[in-house]
DNA sequence: ATGATTGTTCTCTATACGTGAACATCGTTT
DNA sequence: AAACGATGTTCACGTATAGAGAACAATCAT
């Protein structure tokens, strides 16, 4: 760990436990998880909060995180184009389908779903915005993974494999077969993989140079997916071909 | 600045450095910008980097904000008891009077509208969310000022006063006559203020201890608020009644 | 080609960081 | 009440390190 500034890596990493907790934290449970001195933390949290990425509850002496950080969060999406550009495809695609439709972008090793419309139906499948999960489990993330280099296949694929369902793929090398089959096809479905009775429908989003950051999908019961699986295979294709075009994609 | 990690000050207001600007910035104008190294200023971005808090373009090597950043936002809200809360009454509210229904909280000394359902109508008016402003600049965040310590009220007035209509308000003094007499009738409404045209009802919600840190508001065109103000009024105050009755608020 | 920008790397010293322990405040338990 | 255990907060100190500044590399414009 060379040139990285201890105490902002520090800062960054308490930031962070936030996320995997639902309540607030004190000093002492805050050091114990990252292991630092109650005084280093303290510190840390004396700095954060002067700026407004922490505060503290007053009655307890909690700290959670703070409004700084929604409006950082924030200036993320404004400042992300595509999503911008991808909203009315979006809704088009949600109207005709009445079911949800998501946005999902790769970030380093994970995917994220930075915008998403749910479906009209009174039962539907939900998805949480803007939380990380791995490239492999879904199929908006499997069909951005499919096209990606192969070290960076390989090095996601050597790591540990979270499994959702019984049904998961956890074998790498049969991962590995599904992307090329997805690469051939040029979209990815899949039921169960994520979570039970769930189907997924997804293709990729190429920019200018062609290559892949970004996906659209169908998400919904399998039940009302599956019967008409063509008709959406075909729609998702039209609109993530029709906004690479728009993109600058002169490919297929 | 006793007692503060100012590496860690520093990657906070390099991150905030991007809240006013709309494009990717650079090693460069960043240490313009923060009156710091350029090896600084890299040091920070790298580290930053590292944990997903920034992002470089590998095209033109520009840095912007990450998607943790994203993640981070998110989880403030979901932290948020209140928005959570009072989703219902705000939906109820906007059905009942189909303008721009907002829910602002007091952070430090600004205000952010922390959710919002926006009006039906064709023409209407437009708040930005998760945006600090002024906590004299709005009929949402005057009507939490109103109820706040004098010592508070006096040191944001002794500050600068921004304006933003030719109809702002400006004058220290006459701000302050102005929330003793929203404290004296429960409720704010004013026009013109932060934009012209506009109209805003807004009235306080108290928590368990009578105190005031968030309110809700109707924003609209002034054609169509104004004439029908007594029951926007009436509506406002009787949604932050229940409000505060159901969060344990026993007064008036 | 030249020059003026950039981003990145390097060396070096003042200092700011993180530790560890002491102190202060809580609730609980006995 | 009194003693305990847990908290959050403060402090002093030595070492690791953060930040300055200059050199280097890589662009882009002229």
């Amino acid at each position: 760990m060379d040139n990285h500034l201890s105490s902002v890596k520090n800062s960054c990493r308490l930031l962070k436990t936030f996320l995997d907790s639902d309540k607030e934290m004190g000093v002492s449970e805050l050091s114990r998880q990252l292991q630092l001195s109650k005084g280093a933390v303290h510190k840390l949290l004396m700095t954060l909060e002067s700026e407004g990425f922490i505060k503290q509850n007053p009655a307890n002496k909690q700290y959670s995180l703070g409004y700084t950080l929604l409006e950082l969060g924030n200036k993320v999406l404004r400042n992300h184009d595509l999503s911008e550009f991808a909203k009315p495809f979006l809704r088009k695609l949600a109207e005709s389908t009445n079911e949800l439709v998501c946005l999902c972008v790769q970030d380093e090793f994970d995917a994220i779903y930075v915008d998403k419309i749910d479906s009209k139906y009174p039962i539907r499948f939900n998805v949480e915005a803007y939380r990380r999960f791995p490239l492999y489990a879904t199929s908006a993330a499997r069909v951005i993974l499919a096209f990606q280099d192969d070290e960076v296949i390989d090095h996601i694929l050597s790591g540990e494999i979270r499994t959702f369902t019984p049904y998961s793929l956890k074998d790498p090398a049969g991962i590995k077969e599904r992307l090329h089959a997805i690469r051939q096809r040029g979209y990815e479905m899949s039921s169960n993989l994520r979570n039970e009775g769930v189907t997924g429908i997804a293709a990729p989003i190429r920019d200018a140079n062609g290559a892949v950051n970004a996906s659209i999908s169908i998400i919904g019961p399998s039940d009302r997916v599956v019967p008409v699986y063509q008709n959406f295979i075909d729609q998702v294709l039209a609109t993530t071909r029709e906004i690479s075009s728009q993109l600058g994609y002169r490919g297929k």
